[in-house]
DNA sequence: GCTTGAAATTGAGCGGCGATCAATTTATTT
DNA sequence: AAATAAATTGATCGCCGCTCAATTTCAAGC
């Protein structure tokens, strides 16, 4: 019985999307299942698989559409040039979402794909976009650094914040502790550092 | 062919962790199958099953005693007292043994637990243990703050560090870039914030 | 040494999974 | 109307985690 004109290729692709976000938003990465998608759109699974390579390239996909919705979220957030406020604010934003949409945030780093298959590009771009934000929140107290030492500020501060996420994430905070706590922590003890550090060269080596 | 005697409970325990080990040390956690370790270790599915209530439970024991390697490496960090220098050495060793065992580490924070089912309590103990090393290394550094304060600073790097393990585990850093350098650069700037940070006059002797 | 009961071990089997693909149905083009 | 292309189906495959009745072994009591 196929039905080509219920939906369009796209109409159904987003279907399958929506369908898997909100199985992993209830259940969790573990919960998703090719045949519970396939059931939840009204399709068969050879339908998914003609939409999508496999489950890892559907989730992939998943995690895609999480990263804009974030990425969505923290453009809202007006820079003021006050690096501190902004990073402040930027991170509130990230860990709000992270807040609303744990099991979807989970999935985003808990899946993994197989060792031989190299992250889509269009996946990185997603990413690298995210990152840019923070940098350029970064970038009015580091306009005497190269190019190179903002990335990879902007990206400690990426990776730190994600840690904490992480670990919040499986409930590893202590009592009383949230993630909002220790990411203003960061933040301001980073930009302190940042303002006052001498020479803080970014080396290549070990 | 019941075998009783070829080998105790705690020595088919350890030969199934140990298999298991050696499975995702080469595989990653995906590769980790119940009857890849029955096979391995010359028994049958059934005896991996009186051994352990799941692949699961399995996981979590096998990833115990990768952090039970990492407590005992930390733990032969000698300390001097000086405490830059501890903290070097101890974030040096945490790195060198994440980088040498990289799917075995990735894979303690790889795998979830499903959601019904409570992180059992030897395991968060282990983690528990291996902070106090890191937190106790740290604290030095900020011995004119409240221990509250020291306790947060100490956890905010802690968190951070956790956060370069995970995305060079998963394989997520950039061409070039590695948590011994992300880290230098965290560790560097983030000291510099602590001695240089607005609330506090007070200078140490770093 | 024999019996007996408990523990260890086996492996066929269950249900479910991801994935495949020949066959079928539909829409579009000619 | 026929031919072509695309979408859809679902039976099927091989594998998975896991179960459990049956079997084998060991050790204790006699």
């Amino acid at each position: 019985m196929a039905r080509r004109s219920d939906h369009t290729r796209e109409e159904l692709w987003w279907l399958a999307i929506d369908a898997s976000r909100k199985i992993v938003e209830k259940e969790g990465l573990r919960g998703l299942r090719a045949r519970q998608i396939a059931r939840d759109i009204g399709y068969t699974i050879g339908t998914l698989y003609n939409l999508f390579e496999d489950l890892d390239d559907l989730t992939m996909h998943m995690n895609g559409e999480t990263l804009d919705q974030l990425m969505e979220a923290c453009s809202k957030v007006e820079l003021t040039q006050n690096p501190t406020m902004d990073l402040e604010r930027l991170v509130h934003c990230y860990l709000s979402f992270t807040h609303e949409n744990p099991k979807l945030w989970n999935a985003v780093f808990e899946h993994k794909l197989p060792e031989d298959r190299p992250v889509p590009e269009w996946f990185s771009e997603k990413v690298s976009k995210l990152l840019a934000i923070i940098e350029s929140a970064l970038a009015p107290i580091l306009s005497d650094r190269s190019e190179t030492e903002i990335h990879q500020h902007a990206r400690v501060l990426w990776m730190s914040l994600f840690g904490m996420t992480v670990l919040e994430g499986s409930g590893r905070l202590q009592d009383g502790e949230t993630s909002f706590m220790l990411a203003k922590t960061l933040i301001k003890t980073y930009v302190d550092g940042l303002k006052n550090g001498q020479d803080s060269s970014v080396g290549n080596g070990l």
